[in-house]
RNA sequence: GCUCCCAUCGUCUAGAGGCCCAGGACACAGCCCUCUCAAGGCUGGUACGGGGGUUCGAAUCCCCCUGGGAGCGCCA
């Protein structure tokens, strides 16, 4: 393979999902391998829909990833612009082409009768494809026509008997026959250019060696390779990705908000986690344990690309969230958890960090700690309760003094309250971690103790140790 | 309705006729370690959708069925 130029062709009519996005990130491994092109096109030839703020929001989302494109919005070259909508002139020159070689004709069907016709068809047990009514209107009848003001769309005419074959990169050999597709719809009556046309035509003037996309574009291949042929370019190799299932068992889609990568950003999930889990979705090619983003590209093994849907499991993606989030350092950990606990200043925040940080599935479970470090105990849970209950206000009376001698040290307070009370092991332990924490889990306990506030740990000893006036 | 695609543990998957009474990872359960959780170590259960062939031999090849999915738009 020498130098693939690879794409993804987002429409922005919505936040990604994670089928989407497995998709770019297969199309980015395939360049970055062989140290290829990843292009990033904006597919919002059908203006009314797509919004700026969505457009924006998606080239952040996939920043934020780490897929960045070589060219594309904000990198422009000379194949581009990379937006459909910048894009008419170079359309309009390809209808053009195509009228002028007899191989594309003015269609003046209205969408009733279309509809009409649709139905007919598949009551009759027939495929629902276009009857050909505008086929062999000649230049007299459609001049007629436009005079009555009509706007025709124009249609490419599929010549029948013929077979359109093409080695799918993930599928193998296919082959579909032109009778199958009738005559499609390039242009609409408005102007605006058709998906099946521009996608394929950019390909071709981009210069897209290698196509990756859903599989529900698989049966409209041959319709894109008719095209390039009657435009006599040159085609890319096309694979087609299973679809990605939900929990229902129900391809992703963009609706299924819970599976967007937005939303998964904002809970919290770590690019480096959300791209080791995708790379595991429907590809055999990665090792069993944590692939660092870098080495990312050489993991990918097109060959290895499954033909079976793989289904989005929640519980996969958070064993490599964890892996990532223990990966993580000072900094980097620090920055992840800011956002949750944006009160806090920089300094505490480190401690934070530092003592609690690799604790954390997500940043929204910073607060809890930062309260047990700096400020109120979250909800004693029942278990702490019992822990500390079955030590009895003895145990802490000796904690107490213990610490007022020598301070936030767990090792010699644990000496000195072992000695009082006879207390070792968990029984020894999990009382203090008790009354200090509220909980019965969580980061070891020494660093906890010398990062707590003295005043908060005092006063949550002394709580228990029974004395008058003092609260938790 | 028509055309096409897919089918191995709960999930991601290995497996391209004997190496498989099916291997790994995640999840789950138990044990060890440990103040707890996590990590780590060990152990365990659970899968070739069904039926026919072909073959000395099939998870692997063929056919049918079933189940799931996609496409058939003046949507992308």
């Amino acid at each position: 393979m020498t130098s693939p130029v690879t794409r993804f062709a987002p429409s922005p009519t919505g936040r990604l999902h994670l089928g989407n996005v497995r998709t770019a990130l297969f199309n980015y491994l395939l360049a970055r391998r062989e140290g290829g092109r990843f292009l990033l096109r904006i597919e919002d030839s059908d203006r009314a829909r797509g919004g700026e703020e969505l457009l924006e929001a998606l080239l952040v989302d996939l920043r934020w990833l780490g897929l960045d494109w070589d060219a594309g919005p904000g990198a422009e070259d000379e194949r581009g612009p990379y937006r459909q909508s910048d894009r008419d002139a170079l359309y309009a020159e390809a209808y053009a082409r195509l009228e002028r070689g007899g191989r594309a004709y003015p269609c003046f069907c209205s969408a009733l009768e279309l509809e009409v016709s649709r139905k007919t068809q598949l009551a009759a047990g027939q495929p629902p494809r276009y009857a050909g009514t505008c086929r062999d209107l000649d230049a007299e009848a459609r001049a007629a026509r436009i005079r009555d003001g009509r706007q025709p769309s124009l249609r490419f005419l599929v010549e029948s008997g013929q077979t359109v074959s093409f080695n799918d990169l993930v599928r193998g050999p296919q082959a579909f026959v032109s009778d199958d597709l009738g005559d499609f719809v390039i242009r609409r009556a408005d102007g605006a250019p058709m998906f099946f046309f521009c996608n394929a035509l950019d390909d071709a003037l981009m210069r897209v060696t290698h196509v990756l996309r859903g599989e529900d574009h698989l049966s409209n291949t041959p319709r894109q390779l008719l095209l390039l042929e009657a435009l006599g370019m040159s085609v890319p190799a096309y694979g087609h990705l299973p679809l990605l299932l939900g929990r229902e068992g129900r391809p992703l889609s963009k609706r299924e908000d819970s599976a967007s990568l937005h939303q998964m950003r904002q809970a919290g999930f770590l690019p480096a986690a959300l791209l080791n889990y995708l790379l595991r979705l429907g590809h055999a090619g990665a090792p069993d344990g944590w692939v660092e983003p870098v080495d990312l590209p050489s993991a990918f093994h097109l060959d290895k690309v499954g033909r079976a849907p793989a289904h989005f499991d929640e519980a996969q993606l958070l064993h490599w969230q964890r892996e990532a989030v223990n990966r993580l350092n000072a900094v980097a950990l620090a920055a992840w958890i800011a956002p949750a606990v944006a009160e806090l200043g920089p300094d505490r925040l480190a401690t934070l960090a530092a003592v609690a940080g690799r604790n954390l599935n997500f940043p929204t479970e910073a607060p809890d700690w930062a309260g047990v470090l700096f400020g109120e105990l979250p909800p004693v849970q029942p278990e702490a309760t019992l822990a500390i209950q079955e030590a009895g206000p003895a145990f802490f009376a000796a904690a107490l003094e213990a610490y007022d001698s020598e301070g936030p040290d767990l090792a010699k307070i644990a000496a000195l309250v072992r000695t009082r009370t006879g207390c070792k092991g968990a029984r020894l332990y999990m009382p203090l971690r008790a009354a200090l924490t509220g909980l019965t889990h969580g980061p070891e306990l020494a660093p906890l103790l010398r990062a707590m506030e003295p005043h908060l740990l005092r006063r949550r000893l002394a709580a228990q140790a029974g004395h008058a006036g003092e609260t938790v």
